[in-house]
DNA sequence: TACACACCTTG
DNA sequence: AAGGTGTGT
């Protein structure tokens, strides 16, 4: 069988820049193997993307089926609700029919808060994507079409990222600023169950572990995609099931390989889930206010207010959602918030504070906002700013503004140690 | 409420 | 150290 030939999208390279986007640390399995080209698992297919100034180009490198029970059972559990409709204990399954897609496109859900003008841009740009894809119907087949669903729904493009960034710099100088040089970077919209799990493993970790952690629960919990070809000179596979997560002994196996603490975390959450609606359970909190779908989050083990914040932001649709971890806390105490500087430690209340000040400040798109300010202070992409001269001064200035305050009680910790 | 500290590994 | 959380004071 060949490999299915590169399609193309429009969108401005404003809209979307695949390398901060995919990189940043939101999403932990995409890579860039060939240059120019990421590649990655949504769902049960493996995709790749590649761009120019004015297009998005995409192909999907799909699961063989094995049989036709197989491919019905895709169907029915394409959009990622997880509903047992099909006895499926019955069938032993070679790979992972029953994962999933990303989320579902038909219902894209405009919250009644998300006002200040920004609703009607949404709404409107909805509509005109529909058109869009209404026009390319007859062009390609069904399934070229829900690819492209896919796509539009897993980046998000019904959202206009460029007058986004107007809005933010209109009220904020330091913004306008630096976002300059990080145009494009744009909150996906992740699948709940691996979102949830990949940011469990984040507590107290670097980027590049979380990355490997990821890559080992699919590897062992997850089910291999079968491709008639080989992608990039590797194996592809899912991300596990809840259920996957909950089984005996998985606990143990996790420490095996290297999870260190969150390994409990890991299975207590996942039979959590499990106990209280499966999969299901999170997909729900789609429906909930900001607060009372948190709550919930945070009656999981391992998840406090940051991860909870994460979750909700990048796979919840809670688009002002702000996870406050120490980076960001400390970009605030620099840049926004100078009596930060005076605060020991991140308490809750300072946490719920730093949260309402960029809500308020950026409206309710803050979250997006946040993940700009937070992708142009990651080490990986300095050079990025560096690469201009002006900017590289800029960031000395900051570097040296940090508070007399702030060194004073890192060296009070280090005495202490 | 606001800290302090342990927690597992590894890039 | 690294993008926290759970527990105890």
């Amino acid at each position: 069988m060949a490999t299915p030939i590169w399609r193309s999208f429009p969108c401005k390279i404003a809209e979307l820049r695949l390398d901060r986007t995919l990189a940043c640390g939101q999403s932990f399995r995409w890579k860039e193997h060939s240059p120019g080209i990421w590649t990655g698992v949504i769902g049960c297919a493996v995709w790749q993307f590649k761009q120019t100034d004015s297009h998005l180009w995409y192909r999907v490198h799909k699961d063989v089926g094995h049989s036709k029970i197989t491919n019905i059972k895709m169907e029915a559990d394409s959009n990622g609700v997880i509903e047992n409709k099909t006895p499926v204990k019955s069938v032993k399954r070679k790979s992972g029919k029953r994962h999933g897609g990303t989320q579902n496109v038909e219902t894209v859900k405009i919250k009644e808060e998300l006002t200040c003008g920004i609703k009607e841009e949404v709404t409107s740009d909805i509509k005109t994507t529909n058109d869009r894809l209404d026009s390319v119907k007859d062009k390609f087949s069904n399934s070229s079409n829900d690819d492209e669903r896919v796509l539009i729904d897993y980046f998000q493009l019904h959202v206009q990222l460029e007058d986004l960034y107007k809005e933010w710099a209109k009220v904020d100088k330091h913004f306008e600023t630096i976002s300059k040089d990080f145009s494009g970077i744009r909150m996906l919209r992740q699948n709940p169950v691996e979102c949830l799990f990949s940011f469990i493993c984040s507590s107290n970790n670097h980027i590049s572990r979380i990355s490997s952690m990821v890559e080992k629960l699919a590897l062992h919990f997850g089910d291999q995609i079968n491709l008639p070809y080989c992608v990039e000179g590797r194996e592809f596979y899912t991300f596990p099931k809840v259920s996957a997560l909950a089984a005996d002994g998985v606990e143990e196996k996790l420490r095996d390989l290297g999870f260190g603490y969150r390994a409990k975390y890991i299975q207590k959450s996942a039979c959590y889930i499990v106990d209280n609606g499966d999969e299901n359970w999170l997909f729900k909190l789609k429906d909930m206010e900001y607060i009372e779908a948190k709550t919930h989050l945070m009656k999981l083990c391992g998840v406090g207010a940051k991860v909870a914040d994460c979750v909700l932001l990048m796979c919840l649709d809670q688009p002002g959602s702000i996870p406050v971890d120490t980076h960001v806390w400390q970009i605030a105490a620099r840049d926004y918030i100078p009596k930060l500087n005076h605060a020991k430690s991140l308490t809750d209340k300072l946490y719920n504070e730093i949260g309402d000040y960029f809500r308020e400040l950026w409206g309710p798109y803050a979250g997006w906002a946040h993940s700009v300010l937070f992708t142009a202070d990651l080490r990986q992409f300095r050079n990025n700013e560096l690469s201009n001269d002006k900017k590289g001064a800029k960031r000395k200035k900051y570097n040296s503004e940090e508070s007399d305050v702030k060194v004073k009680v890192k060296a009070k910790k280090k005495k202490s140690l």
